[in-house]
DNA sequence: CCTTAAACGGCAATCGATTGCCTTAAAAAT
DNA sequence: ATTTTTAAGGCAATCGATTGCCGTTTAAGG
């Protein structure tokens, strides 16, 4: 069924066709509703490769998702909510999503989204490096990017100086005065590491508790083995801290981990409060993690919303917060 | 720069150049090694949207990916690294994947795929329903799935029967007789629901133990909640049980909350099992989760190699099982 | 030296939708 | 009643690659 085959059980001609279904040119309102009626009842839909060739536009939106949990090889629940409220406003506006995943392939990768056409790209990954950077400006794809920024592109985010700040306060509210921060992989993109860190800082300073670069770690990974391994990095300083801020769950999880294995209790001895990754787990495990939510789904829906008009040529450079929430549950207590 | 471009600069005909460059059609090897050089100098790539619409073919394949983790929205970590297997495959052979999620939208969903033009489909929706099957057959898609079966299409699944024999024969070997199973939604089409099932009634007959129903719990959902509130139930039922063996670790975290909740001690009252969800956690939760662990990856890779043989024509339904393999971890041990 | 066949490459059509421009008919203005 | 507008649709070209078929050229065979 197309376009010919309706021109012909209508007797108007394919442009015309065209022009009734898609409500452009001078179409009369009685011939539109005929040529509709005829497309609806036939079943048409338009070959989307073939407009796709004439017009230049795919109707793809690429989503670069580095995946960053070796050897597990999965996206992070973040990531993927992120993905579902995005993916969800872009279909409102017949958008699809073509993954691209492996920052590993990214130049090549990239070669190929330039030449599927895609019309945009929203960029998740956490591991992407400097070089791969230069590659996106090259092409000139509109582009929108979460949890890190790269110097032209638009960023949307948690307010995670604001939900850091949150975090640590609360700790502080509980009475802790000695809190270690396990940082996720400081890359020079990593929003997210950079800002939470800053908020961490920005309370001790507030609270006039003088910041000891000891009790600020960094895991190589955003998984739970990074934490555990922060964790032993931490406890082997030999400083006293009653409290931890982690950049994510999972390594609270992992650093938990290793604090059980070495009969620290939490939150008897040390408080914890993480950033939460979306998966939905942290009031299950026990202690149940108190965490400072984010909205992934709206911060997803807000990238859309961002790429969309960066498609449509509005919109400049600009990095949008999306507010966090804390939420205190077993892992923190008072002192 | 197009075929065109390239002709001009060659002197030989668009036709010619598609040819040299396809190996396809009589070229002399002269003329084939000139075209290609030059079509490198100048990084030429072929326009994949004029392809696709001149063969018919569009080298995407969609990922039908129901999200089922409501109200978090976010892919199984178990399922994305399924992804990641045959999202690796698939591009060895030029494929990219597209994105087709929420079962609520299958109809156009599907709709929308056979307007793409998909060359294939992957289905990993755990909540997949019967109406959205019959959508799938009238389409004539070349198509593989995961985890669930549904008539007409091949399958790769872990061998889940043959885990859960190893799983529950696991607790039978430290001790126990008593062994509760909390499985998963079972729907129609949820193979691994099934066959896991059956495994654990494959172990308690064989082992002598008389199958009690009251030890069968199902949830409502494969998340955390569902295992959580399937344990109460499990509980209210006031069976005694000194083991517990779960469809999923998500299940079996949910489960464990609920014990810990009532003061039952894992290890020390109930031992507990689970299926690998893919996340990597079960090492680091406390305590450490005994797991049958599942090669998802690996999953992905049969699953893709296995549709580019149908999408070649080759090919007949079948169903191929990648082996499991027991992780013993604290939350199991000796009765 | 002539015939036959194989090897090379080009021609023209095609995939389906869209677009700018042009023609005709109808409506409005003078 | 005639000219000027405006509205409605059609024509032909285009997006880039591919394919079947046909015409040469060159090599092989007699």
């Amino acid at each position: 069924m197309t376009i010919y085959d309706i021109s012909k059980l209508t007797g108007f001609s394919p442009p015309t066709v065209s022009k009734a279904l898609n409500g452009t040119g001078a179409i009369s309102a009685k011939t539109r509703k005929r040529i509709i009626a005829v497309a609806d009842e036939m079943g048409y839909e338009p070959n989307i490769t073939a407009r796709a060739l004439r017009t230049r536009r795919s109707s793809l939106i690429g989503v670069l998702n580095d995946i960053f949990y070796r050897p597990y090889d999965f996206i992070s629940p973040f990531f993927s909510a992120i993905m579902s409220g995005f993916q969800e406003s872009v279909h409102a506006e017949n958008y699809d999503l073509l993954l691209i995943s492996s920052v590993a392939q990214v130049g090549q990768e990239m070669g190929r989204g330039k030449y599927r056409h895609i019309d945009g790209i929203l960029i998740l990954a956490m591991g992407t490096e400097e070089k791969a950077l230069t590659q996106f400006r090259s092409y000139n794809i509109p582009c929108v990017s979460s949890n890190n920024t790269f110097p032209g592109v638009s960023t949307v985010v948690s307010d995670n100086r604001g939900g850091a700040r949150t975090a640590v306060q609360h700790l502080v509210d509980l009475g802790h005065r000695e809190i270690a921060y396990l940082a996720g992989p400081v890359t020079k993109v990593s929003l997210a590491a950079r800002e939470r860190r800053q908020g961490y800082r920005d309370i001790l300073a507030r609270n006039n508790i003088r910041a000891n670069p000891d009790l600020e770690v960094s895991s190589d990974t955003w998984h739970v083995g990074g934490g555990y391994r922060a964790c032993a990095e931490l406890l082997s300083r030999k400083v006293r801290f009653s409290a931890l801020f982690t950049a994510s769950n999972y390594l609270a999880i992992g650093a938990m981990r290793y604090m059980a294995e070495r009969g620290i209790q939490v939150p008897g001895d040390v408080s914890v409060i993480g950033f939460e990754d979306g998966d939905g787990l942290e009031e299950y495990i026990t202690p149940s993690l108190s965490t400072m939510k984010q909205d992934a789904v709206q911060i997803g829906r807000t990238a859309a919303a961002m790429l969309l008009q960066k498609m449509k040529g509005l919109s400049t450079e600009k990095t949008i917060r999306i507010p966090t929430r804390l939420v205190h549950r077993e892992s923190s207590a008072a002192i």
